[in-house]
DNA sequence: GTCGGAACTTACTCGTAGTAAGTTACTTGG
DNA sequence: CCAAGTAACTTACTACGAGTAAGTTCCGAC
């Protein structure tokens, strides 16, 4: 007899419980769908939910998918941040911070697909925030390639400016290559190359 | 009396009329909203024609992108290759490369937000197209890299590629950059900082 | 003229973001 | 134990944009 009390399978949950069984099913399918590809309907039946709850949570689209992204945020600064910290001088820094960065990438390629490769929009707070995450990242850089320069002497804002804005290209770029290349160089390999081609032409920076 | 004969606006035009028309309309208008923020309804209005016939003469709305896309492309592969080429040697050419493309990104800002910035899609044809216009680009620049480069010797290859896809990942970064700022260095400025930043750099390229 | 094809339109389908309004289960005071 | 009250959740929509089927109108050739 089909009793009427059979129905175990999933109760109600706390509303802190189901935001991150939401934010962990919304992570696992932006990253493989990219932004485009994934529909609230996807993420809400993947959680075995209704979507309107999944709205009442996090308001949009765009607001579910940055809350995706800050977490990752997070994590890959951070992880950056404390490689270039912890080298013993500029130059080292340099490549620990590539290597970090390549490294992390490497060993979180849905979080990579989420943040930077597939997730670009036009326009709308997602754009905003993942800008965000770029804006820190050539700060980052910027604080570095000053700290390599002669100390005391006032420096080329601009040329600054160009500088990290270049790396931050390259390393992204790069990150997005090695996804699509079947068997990419390593990390040491790319970190390695990069420093090379960039250590000697950090000196050449002007005064402003 | 409202005459029954007065209807002179627009009438019918040849295909190939038309599709100049339509053409036209859509670099602007994806120009100005990007991809996403253009709706097909939006051209078609602004042609003064119905949708179904733009799909009759494009296909799709990727179809419609990528028509668009074809044109900047030759252009700008065509505009940079030349001045890469009139250049009297390696040095000169890497600048007179980034300068060309600044200045013409300068000179076109919609054909650039097109191609570039906002353009950017998660998948399908269009994002392939882009990825084509892409790789040509890094084509030209591995071939400027292995032309710096000591002649007869072999080359690691991957360090070449690696090299080529951070300058490419560079120079679409500080383009980007450069519409978003205010008052942008001049090109000349960029240009010869990247130069700067990059020469040095270029010789430390290893043998396989 | 009338026939044939090219130019063009109306009126849909389908999928997805987002919402209004209601229903069900848990909790807490009596 | 019971009756609110509220948090968790759902059904059933709207709106809008991509894409299409099936026609209608104009123009040129014979």
């Amino acid at each position: 007899m089909t009793s009427t009390t059979e129905r175990p399978p999933k109760r109600r949950r706390d509303r802190a419980a189901r935001e991150r069984e939401i934010l962990e099913a919304a992570e696992r399918i932006f990253g493989e769908r990219g932004y485009q590809g994934t529909s609230m309907d996807d993420v809400a039946a993947k959680v075995g939910v209704s979507k309107p709850l999944i709205y009442q949570y996090y308001g949009s689209k765009d607001g579910l998918f940055l809350a995706c992204l800050a977490r990752l945020r997070g994590h890959l600064l951070d992880t950056v941040a404390d490689a270039v910290m912890a080298a013993p001088n500029a130059e080292d820094a340099l490549y620990a911070g590539f290597l970090a960065w390549f490294r992390f990438l490497d060993e979180h390629p849905q979080a990579w697909s989420v943040l930077v490769d597939e997730g670009m929009l036009s326009a709308g707070p997602a754009a905003a925030a993942t800008d965000e995450v770029r804006a820190a990242f050539i700060e980052l850089i910027a604080t570095m390639v000053r700290m390599n320069l002669p100390a005391g002497r006032p420096v080329d804002d601009d040329e600054v400016q160009i500088v990290a804005q270049s790396i931050s290209g390259a390393t992204e770029r790069l990150a997005i290559w090695r996804t699509r290349t079947p068997t990419p160089p390593t990390p040491e390999k790319v970190a390695r190359t990069l420093q090379d081609l960039l250590w000697q032409g950090l000196h050449t920076i002007k005064s402003s």
